[in-house]
DNA sequence: AACGCGGCCAACCGCCACAGG
DNA sequence: CCCTGTGGCGGTTGGCCGCGT
């Protein structure tokens, strides 16, 4: 058995106000106030109307200085700005716009607002798809110049972050790499990062060449760091950087988080992968597919921005301009180097 | 002119939180 | 602590309207 309804359905007057109404409701609201109690309110005046429905008519028409439509360029980034950071809490962004009411904002958002930013999300997802695409390709070139499998090695240390000592992102729905600054003889750095996905961890550092005493720190620190991970390490070496590989139990719970909304990493790594997601094929074809159903809290938040609200999260994203490419290839190869 | 379609927006629905008895 | 009434909120609906065919 249900809530009983806050009113007598039979009784009540459904649909669009008369303007008789209104007068009725806007007198006597601006004469006596609501008394504290819209249930009853309705009663008081002999409107024959739910007392959910008179406050609802009240806020969000009838109540002074209220603004209809013509929303500003301004306006709309505040909502941007403040869905980013808060999601679809209405009221809150309501109040931070004086005459608007959160049924006005939540139509104009999910009529137009939504559209425009993915109208502009796409033309930016193009544009840096090709991108990745081009790093893509350089790496593979230099992976087979090598004879290394894709992904193994990171030519682009000017990803690398340099003031974050650790931070995990989410690159599916249930699994996530982390990178983790690990320094040793106070010149370089490596870095970790785990794949949950087949418990593997490896440690790559920047350096062309390594001594043996060099990968023996590395090991060390790295041990260090995660005690019960690496239960084997093996190592590759070649010009451009160091791998370390190993396996065995990970844990998150010292890792530093980059930002405070798991929403806001997701969010961030749309910026790379984003409705539009292309596929980068061996044979060097790429595939590009559009979706624009379902569009959740990730897609749009990666394309908007505000200096006032969202600062941390624009740090976040330059920090997190890493190897966006470290995914999928790196999984495969090593999840083939376990069996 | 008639019809179908999609956009817009006011209003409704159902759930949750909270206060008071 | 439980129950009830109420306010508040976000998601959804349904009707109106304009536009294209």
């Amino acid at each position: 058995m249900g809530r009983a309804p806050c009113c007598d359905k039979a009784n009540v007057k459904r649909g669009p106000w008369s303007p008789e109404e209104d007068t009725k409701l806007k007198s006597y609201i601006e004469e006596h106030g609501t008394g504290g109690n819209w249930i009853a309110l309705p009663q008081k005046i002999g409107l024959k109307r739910c007392g959910k429905s008179c406050r609802l008519r009240w806020l969000n028409y009838l109540r002074p200085n209220i603004k209809h439509g013509g929303f500003s360029e301004e306006e709309d980034n505040i909502i941007c700005s403040l869905y980013v950071t808060i999601g679809s809490r209405w009221s809150i962004i309501a109040a931070q716009l004086p005459g608007r009411t959160d049924n006005d904002i939540k139509n104009y958002w999910n009529t137009k607002l939504k559209k425009k930013l993915l109208g502009k999300q796409r033309k930016e997802q193009q544009a840096q798809a090709r991108k990745v695409f081009n790093q893509k390709q350089e790496i593979k070139r230099e992976s087979e110049d090598l004879m290394l499998p894709v992904g193994v090695i990171f030519r682009t240390p000017y990803y690398w972050p340099e003031q974050q000592h650790s931070w995990h992102i989410p690159v599916t729905n249930n699994a996530s790499i982390q990178y983790s600054n690990l320094n040793y003889n106070n010149q370089t750095s490596s870095f970790i990062k785990h794949f949950p996905s087949n418990n593997i961890v490896t440690a790559t550092t920047m350096n062309s060449q390594h001594s043996s005493r060099d990968i023996s720190l590395i090991q060390n620190q790295l041990h260090d760091l995660h005690p019960s991970t690496v239960s084997m390490v093996t190592t590759d070496t070649c010009h451009t950087s160091n791998v370390l590989q190993g396996f065995g139990n990970f844990s998150m719970a010292s890792d530093l988080a980059c930002v405070n909304q798991q929403q806001q990493i997701d969010g961030s790594m749309r910026v790379f992968y984003g409705l539009e997601t292309m596929d980068v094929a061996t044979n060097g074809s790429t595939n590009t597919s559009t979706s624009t159903e379902s569009i959740s809290w990730g897609d749009i938040s990666s394309l908007v921005y505000s200096p006032l609200l969202v600062s941390d999260y624009e740090a976040c994203q330059q920090r997190l301009l890493m190897p966006q490419d470290v995914t999928f290839e790196e999984s495969s190869y090593f999840a083939m180097q376990t069996q």
